[in-house]
RNA sequence: GGCGGCGUAGCUCAGCUGGUCAGAGCGGGGAUCUCAUAAGUCCCAGGUCGGAGGUUCGAGUCCUCCCGCCGCCA
């Protein structure tokens, strides 16, 4: 039985392809840290779409927060930014989930994708952009796509035979999969890499040429830093030494059919590979920004789906004769209590449940501070507390106590401040203005190289020297010997702090920084970037009536 | 088996482009203060920088071998 290419109608997505091919030049060193000039830059961030066979859990969240802090950050320093997440919704896995469910597939992925939304809501995750696969946008990407591939060549129709992993919903070498013993004494053949059961297929697909894109590819990885860190860059490298086998991008209808049919030929249904991965160009078709966003500026993804990423996305993209994104950022993955999560070991870590313990802001705090993207974290509850209480409800949150209080602070007021402010409170006041004058470069430095723990220790570095500033200046004393002079100038120096501290904190804890913004009665308009530094003024500002703890101590044994 | 990454104080990390043979935070111990979210500040203890060689005036930092952990390929 032949192959039947059938023609579909030009679609008014050609127009948009036209505009795809359009060369934008890359730059991978911003000429300015800050953006005086004006000049507005698109900056598209993702997420990998999520698949829905489970609720969300911490893995899910830190990649989301690492993209929200980034997202966040490029929007303080004036660029305009797409931020895309949501949900992966075909496939068997779904299918299947979906049946034991008692539940129409269509309706299941409504309720999983829902608990990804909230989860993302509760965790103050800024996206402008939650995608479903399961959308006629994307159905029609999708399709649009499949057509490019088609008339260039790439796709072919072809007997695949080999071992098959149903729950990996992947093809597998032969050498890739190991024989077994059962607890019955049965042999079972099952993937070396993820021990599930492979069976041997033999069934028709369509096969994507794969193998003629490997010169491509080697040189999209050679244009730049485009795989961070460094050692998933230099696997990506290796595997490109190697010849690239041809991809099968579909599967028989009969065994899938919860997915987007083959354009022409009903009894197949496209990889759900293939299908997720256009989700990116899916959200770009249908941006509502007036910039052209493509290519994507970062994916930033967990180093298990590295591969597809760095491999299989790119070369369809140049198969179309698109660019492929500028970056990637691979992040590891978190133990428990130095263990795997698993479902199997039963500790998988829901963010509900830390949200509920130390809010959205302590987890945010606590991914951040301890994630490092070219290692593996470690997740405890009892560090996540820890360390929060530490930084927020101590170091900030007392801090911003000590000057906000009646006691010291009767009139309730930030006055402005100049050098003279640093100048007369002497060698403590020129110490804490070097910090402070150094401090923002750094942060920015280390947030633009995703380096956010490095950013967050510069921070607190900050906070700690403007505590040891106010311990040595003694306040309290200078109140009561009627040292005005000196007392105004201690609780401005330290409330300028205080603010700089707030601005510089948005991207990782947002909601408590926007309520030490407010306290410290900083106007919404003065909370970008160009504000995260010392600023000379003389206005006095008001405080803002609320309470002045930021984080409650959390109590936690 | 081949290749790559990692191994620095109890924990998390910085330093890693050779130059006070080592720092920070948290945790621990002690002291002090009471403006303050029982917070703050100061002091102290904790290190064979995985091990052994080598290069060098000098190595946590460079080279070799070995040990352990992780990953990729076979």
């Amino acid at each position: 039985m032949g192959f039947l290419r059938t023609r579909f109608p030009l679609s008014l997505n050609i127009s948009f392809h036209a505009r795809f091919c359009e060369q934008i030049r890359r730059n991978y060193r911003k000429s300015s840290r800050y953006f005086s000039s004006g000049q507005t830059e698109p900056f598209f961030v993702t997420t990998p779409i999520f698949y829905v066979n489970a609720e969300p859990h911490i893995g899910h969240m830190y990649t989301a927060v690492i993209a929200d802090s980034s997202a966040r950050f490029h929007r303080l320093i004036g660029n305009s930014v797409t931020f895309s997440t949501g949900t992966d919704e075909h496939g068997l896995k779904i299918q299947q989930a979906a049946l034991h469910a008692n539940e129409e597939p269509g309706r299941f992925c409504d309720h999983v994708s829902g608990l990804f939304k909230t989860a993302f809501k509760n965790c103050e995750i800024s996206y402008t952009d939650y995608i479903r696969t399961t959308e006629s946008r994307h159905k029609e990407n999708v399709h649009s796509f499949w057509e490019i591939l088609s008339e260039k060549g790439y796709i072919y129709k072809g007997k695949y035979e080999g071992w098959y992993c149903t729950a990996d919903e992947a093809f597998v070498a032969e050498d890739q999969t190991m024989l077994v013993k059962l607890p019955n004494g049965q042999e079972q053949r099952v993937s070396t890499e993820s021990n599930r059961p492979v069976e041997w297929f033999s069934e028709e697909n369509y096969l994507f040429e794969l193998s003629k894109l490997r010169e491509k590819l080697r040189h999209w990885l050679k244009s730049g830093p485009v795989i961070r860190p460094l050692r998933h860059y230099n696997l990506v490298k290796s595997w490109l030494d190697q010849e690239l086998i041809d991809l099968s991008i579909s599967r028989p209808r009969a065994r899938l059919s919860w997915g987007i049919p083959v354009p022409g030929d009903s009894s197949q249904t496209i990889y759900v590979w293939l299908d997720a991965l256009l989700n990116y160009m899916t959200v770009a078709k249908h941006s509502q920004s007036k910039m052209n966003i493509w290519p994507p500026s970062v994916h930033v993804i967990g180093k298990d789906i590295l591969k597809f990423h760095s491999i299989y996305w790119p070369a369809f993209l140049l198969a179309a004769g698109l660019e492929p994104p500028k970056s990637l950022l691979v992040h590891g993955h978190w133990l428990v209590d130095d263990q795997k999560m698993s479902k199997t070991t039963g500790n998988v870590v829901s963010p509900q449940s830390c949200i509920n313990l130390v809010t959205a802001t302590g987890l945010r705090y606590f991914l951040m501070h301890e994630g490092v993207p070219a290692s593996d974290g470690n997740f405890s509850m009892k560090r996540m507390v820890r360390i929060a209480n530490s930084d927020l409800a101590d170091g900030i949150g007392n801090l911003v106590s000590r000057c906000c209080g009646k006691s010291l602070n009767p009139l309730q007021t930030r006055l402005g401040v100049s050098p003279s402010s640093f100048e007369s409170c002497g060698t403590p006041g020129s110490d804490l203005l070097s910090l402070l004058e150094r401090t923002p470069d750094i942060v920015h430095d280390e947030y633009q190289k995703w380096n956010f723990y490095k950013g967050i220790d510069q921070v607190m570095a900050l906070v700690r020297g403007a505590n040891g500033f106010f311990q040595t200046m003694e306040p309290w004393k200078l109140k009561k010997e009627g040292q005005l002079d000196q007392l105004n100038a201690t609780m401005a120096v330290t409330l300028e702090t205080a603010r700089v501290v707030g601005t510089l904190l948005q991207p990782i804890v947002p909601s408590y920084s926007e309520r030490l913004l407010d306290k410290l009665g900083v106007p919404q308009e003065n909370r970008s970037w160009d504000f995260a530094r010392l600023r000379w003024t003389t206005t006095e500002t008001a405080l803002g009536s609320q309470q002045a703890v930021l984080f409650p101590r959390i109590k936690f044994d």
